[in-house]
DNA sequence: CTGAAAGCGCTTACAG
DNA sequence: CTGAAAGCGCTTACAG
C-alpha cells in the first residue's frame, strides 16, 4: 500500500514537502506541487486518515446518534446530515439507539468517548446528564436536533407552538370535540417533543375556554400502526366520538385515516384529521399538516458542527441562533369545518 | 487526555504490559492485569482507535453503501447491520449513494479507498466494474446484499423466483389479466433486482401459456407515490383494466391500493393486489405479499464480513453458502379469486 | 511474565 | 520554499 514516503521518493522531495503539497498547508513551489501531485496520482496514493488523525487530533468524522432509522422524519434527517457531511469531506459514523439500556450506555461510554469522532449530533434523543457529561469530559462538541437534555447547541422546532397551531386550525374550523393522538409517554415527559406537542394542544383548547376531555387524549406509538390502533380506540366509542383529531405525526395521522375508513367514518365530512411533519405521503393522503423540514434540519445541524469545529467561515454567525426552526401549516382535504 | 503511558505509570508497569493487560492479547499475570485495569478505570482511559489501527492495520470499522435510507427495506437492513456491527464492537460508517454521479465516484475512489474501513457492505447497489476494482485494489473485503455487479460475496433472495411466485399466486386464483408495477428501468436492466422480478413475472405468465400484454407492465418509482401514480395509469384505462396486480414492492402495492380506492375500484373484489417485502404496514393494509427479512439479511451480511475479516469462529461455514435468502408468501385479504 | 525499542504513516515546528 | 527530526498513541516482535 502506497505511503507518503513512496510519493516523496517518486517526486524527488521529502515526506514533509509531499505532505505540504498534498494537503495544501504551508508553502510549496507550484512546480514542486505539480510533481508531487503527479507522483501521487501515478501510484494511487491516498493518505491514511488514521495517521493524520493521530497527529492532528482531528478525525474528520462525526458521530450521529439517532433512535430510529426507519421513521420518515429520522430517515430524512439522516440523509440530510449525510449529504452535508460528505460534501464537507467528513465521514458519518452511525449509532442507532434503539432505546436498549446497556447498549445505549456502551454507545456513550465507549464508542463516542473514544477519539474516533470529532463531534456528535444527537437527533431526537432525550439525553441524560450522565451522557452529556461523558461527551463533555472528552471535549466533544455536541449538537442536539430536537430531543431534550444536553446543555449544548440545540436546534429544534417549537413543538408546543406546533401543537397549538394544529389545534387552533381545528378550533377555527368550529370543532369543539377534538382528540389528540399523542406519542407514548407524552404526558409523563413534558419536555420531550411529544410532551410539548401535547402541551400545545392543551393550551389551545384551554385558551378557547373549552374543557379538555381526557378521554380524547390517547397515547400511542409514533408510527402508522400506532396511529391506527390509537385511533380505533378513540373513534370506536359510541358516544364520545370526536369530530376532529390532531395526530402528533403524519404517520399517526395516516394510520388514523385508515382506522376511520375501517369504521366507516368519512374523512373529512365526519372527522377532520391533522398531522405533523410534512411526510412524503401527506399529499397522497390529502393530509393537512404542520410541515417541518427534516432534511434541511440535518443540513443545519452539520453547519453548526462545522462552526464548532472551526471549519469554514468562522465569522458566519449561527443562522438565527436560538430561534426555532421553521414550520408551516399546509391545509389539504383532510380537515374541514365541523359538522353541525 | 489520558494515554496508555499514564495508565502504565499509575499501575507501575510498562506501556507494553499495560497494552497487553487491556487488550487481553499475550501473557499478563492476573494480579498485574487487575492493577492495570484499576488504573485505567481510575483515570477513565479509553484507547485511541486511530493509534491502534495504525499499527494493527485494523480499524474495527465497516463502510456501508446504501442507495436510500428512507425506504422501508433499506432502513430495516441498515438497522440490522448496525445492531450486529455494534455488538461485534465495530463502527458503521454510512455512505448514502443517492445515485449522483460525481459524489458516487468520490465515495468509491476516495472515502472507501482510504484505510478507514476494514470492509464494505453494499446494499442494493448495482456496482460497476470500476467500483469493484477500486475496492479490490485496496484489498477491502466486499459483501453485497442484493443489487448486482461485484464478484465478491453476495447475499440475495432469488428475485426472479419471487416475481414468479407472486404472479403464480394470482394465476392460480384464476386471474388472466395480470398487471405488473415494475421498478424504474426494470426492463432495461435485467440483472437488477427489479429486472429479475419482472422476468419472474414474465416467466410465470408465459409458462401458463398466456400472452403478456405489454400495456399491463408499467415502470414506476419503487415507492408509495410511485405505486400510486403507476397504478392510476394502469387502472384508469377504460378497456384494459387488469383484475390483478403484482407490485414490485409493498410500498408500491399500498400506493396501488390507494389509487384503486380513488378510482372506486374495490380491492380485492375487482382488483387483487400482491406486493413484495413484508413491509411493517402490510398487515394494516391487509396486503398479500412475498415476505423477505431485511433486518435478518443485514445481520447475515455482518456475519459474512466478520468471517472474511477472520473474526470469531473462522471454522463456521457460511450459512447455506450460495443459497438464496429466505422468502415466504403471506396471503392476506388483498388477493382473491378472479371475478367471473 | 515483563520491558525497551522499533515502527505504523502521517504532520508540524524548526532550521536553513 | 524545503528537509531532518520529533512525535501523535498505540502494538508487537524480541530479549530476558
Amino acid at each position: 500500500m502506497a505511503a507518503i514516503g513512496d510519493v516523496a521518493r517518486l517526486a524527488g522531495v521529502s515526506k514533509a514537502t509531499a505532505s505540504r503539497a498534498l494537503s495544501g498547508r504551508g508553502y510549496v513551489a507550484v512546480e514542486t506541487r505539480r510533481r508531487v501531485e503527479a507522483a501521487a496520482a501515478e501510484i494511487g496514493y491516498i493518505a491514511s486518515p488514521d495517521a493524520a488523525s493521530l497527529v492532528t487530533g482531528r478525525t474528520k468524522n462525526v458521530g450521529v446518534v439517532i433512535p430510529f432509522v426507519n421513521r420518515w422524519f429520522f430517515g430524512e434527517v439522516l440523509e440530510g446530515i449525510e449529504r452535508a457531511l460528505l460534501s464537507a469531506g467528513y465521514d458519518l459514523t452511525l449509532y442507532n439507539l434503539a432505546g436498549r439500556g446497556a447498549e445505549r450506555a456502551r454507545v456513550f461510554d465507549f464508542f463516542l468517548a473514544r477519539k474516533r469522532v470529532d463531534a456528535v449530533i444527537a437527533v431526537g434523543v432525550d439525553l441524560t446528564g450522565h451522557e452529556v457529561d461523558a461527551l463533555e469530559r472528552r471535549e466533544k462538541p455536541l449538537v442536539c436536533l430536537g430531543g431534550s437534555g444536553g446543555a449544548a447547541a440545540r436546534l429544534a422546532v417549537d413543538d408546543r407552538a406546533v401543537g397549538q397551531l394544529a389545534t387552533e386550525h381545528l378550533l377555527h374550523l368550529g370543532h369543539t370535540r377534538i382528540a389528540h393522538l399523542a406519542g407514548l409517554d407524552a404526558a409523563a415527559r413534558p419536555d420531550s417533543v411529544q410532551g410539548r406537542r401535547l402541551q400545545g394542544f392543551l393550551d389551545a383548547i384551554a385558551s378557547e375556554g373549552l374543557e379538555v376531555d381526557r378521554a380524547l387524549v390517547v397515547e400511542a406509538d409514533v408510527s402508522l400502526p400506532g396511529g391506527y390502533t390509537g385511533a380505533l380506540q378513540l373513534l370506536g366509542h359510541p358516544r364520545r366520538r370526536p369530530t376532529a383529531l390532531f395526530a402528533a405525526s403524519d404517520e399517526m395521522a395516516i394510520g388514523a385515516i385508515r382506522a376511520a375508513e375501517r369504521l366507516g367514518i368519512s374523512v373529512p365530512a365526519e372527522l377532520s384529521v391533522i398531522g405533523v411533519d410534512g411526510h412524503e405521503y401527506a399529499e397522497m393522503f390529502d393530509l393537512t399538516t404542520v410541515e417541518q423540514y427534516p432534511g434541511e434540519q440535518g443540513r443545519l445541524a452539520v453547519d453548526v458542527v462545522m462552526r464548532l469545529l472551526g471549519e469554514g467561515a468562522l465569522a458566519d454567525p449561527l443562522p438565527d441562533s436560538g430561534a426555532p426552526l421553521p414550520t408551516r401549516l399546509v391545509v389539504r382535504g383532510s380537515t374541514t369545518s365541523a359538522p353541525r
